[in-house]
DNA sequence: CAGTATCCTATCCGATACTG
DNA sequence: CAGTATCGGATAGGATACTG
């Protein structure tokens, strides 16, 4: 018997036979976050390959914590939401986040850059009720970077969609935010208020939009939990 | 790179890359239940082998989450105590456990039956204060088990110190409780209050003790959080 | 885009035996 | 009792390519 069951009636092995899985808890994070299509979560989840995701999606369809439906819109597409048991994972998930924020050495954390996820995670918070009311268009540098990666645009439309683009869209910018990666993810984990990366960050344009940015810019939902880094 | 890091900077990501090892979670259950040698967490995870258990609580150790101190008492053993980031795990496995008891599969539970970890379970909950001011011995039978697994004593003797055998300590029984493995794991989850158990748990002895079970016999932390059994 | 199929290996872990 | 040493096998999962 490899690799078999924990062989305890404890709620707590039962739920780690199921929960405490390779990618597991990452993936469900994705999902409570808000993905349900599997481009979305490949997007959340990079480093998962498409395989596993694919076989992880069905283990947790098992488990009676995600289900797969036909999409409404799109032919041959599935959705995969979270059942009532998979909603009610959320305070797993927070609980982890909490433990993860307080303890995890910040170094080891800002070790695992990555712009992608990094604009991703930031569009999705992106609060557009104290934005003017036509399109805002926020592009962020990153000269640190390969190229290719540099540039990303965030537009708001007069609906209140949030776009993200990583190549020029065309419209006018309304700001512009230079910064470095680094800099850029602590101040999203809260490790950093924004006004106290000095020149670490530099913020273009509108004045109004930059006056307000912790308004409209949100930061991760673990934020604040910490003592701050210098 | 197999097996590496999730390359996520996300706190989540970070605290399951430490937490969401096979047996971590379990093995931490343990310890804040309050084991702290080496034979007791053997005896709270059986089925983990003593190599992979070593090695896990170095692992936590230099996740900054165990501490090994030589033992006050004896000589060459050490106890293993979480540290204040392991003590703050806390909430990780109650969500767990709120979540297993919620959301698993009664009947997958009750497949895990074990009788030794039921009643070092039941032995580390037993309530002292509504008991006489003398020493209690409560008898457990299962007539169901093999031979050498049938019989279990509780002992609760005037400093309200709580002991369990599994051979005979000879003292005079003041309670004996005949049941079968799988009602006792039942009653002990709160998917069956004592009083429904019917037939199926016998109570004979010392009626003020029989009367008092509720007081004096704890349950499960998480039981009382689902929906009973019939 | 949404997944599946295949292959292959690193690594985890279970079993067992052993030592101070 | 408290751990360590060794070994072998299973398997998870990473990489890559492919299909509707």
């Amino acid at each position: 018997m490899t690799r078999g069951s924990y062989g305890q009636f404890c709620p707590v092995a039962m739920a780690s036979e199921i929960l405490c899985t390779r990618w597991t808890l990452v993936l469900i994070r994705e999902m409570i976050a808000g993905s349900t299509r599997f481009g979305d979560l490949r997007r959340g989840v990079p480093r998962m390959s498409p395989t596993l995701l694919s076989q992880r999606l069905k283990d947790l369809e098992a488990a009676g914590i995600v289900s797969r439906l036909p999409s409404e819109r799109e032919q041959g597409v599935h959705e995969y939401r979270l059942t009532e048991a998979g909603r009610d994972l959320k305070p797993v998930i927070e609980a982890f986040g909490l433990w993860g924020q307080k303890w995890v050495e910040t170094e080891a954390t800002l070790e695992n850059l990555d712009v992608s996820l990094l604009m991703w995670d930031m569009r999705r918070n992106i609060n557009p009720a104290p934005l003017p009311p036509h399109r805002t268009v926020v592009q962020f540098r990153y000269p640190d970077l390969p190229i290719n990666r540099q540039n990303w645009w965030l537009i708001v439309d007069p609906e209140a969609r949030v776009d993200l683009c990583a190549t020029d869209p065309g419209f006018d910018v309304d700001l512009w935010i230079t910064t470095d990666l680094r800099t850029m993810t602590a101040i999203w984990l809260g490790l950093i208020p924004v006004g106290d990366a000095g020149s670490r960050l530099r913020i273009d344009g509108d004045p109004a939009l930059a006056r307000t940015i912790t308004k409209w810019m949100g930061l991760s939902t673990f934020a604040g939990q910490r003592k701050l880094i210098g």
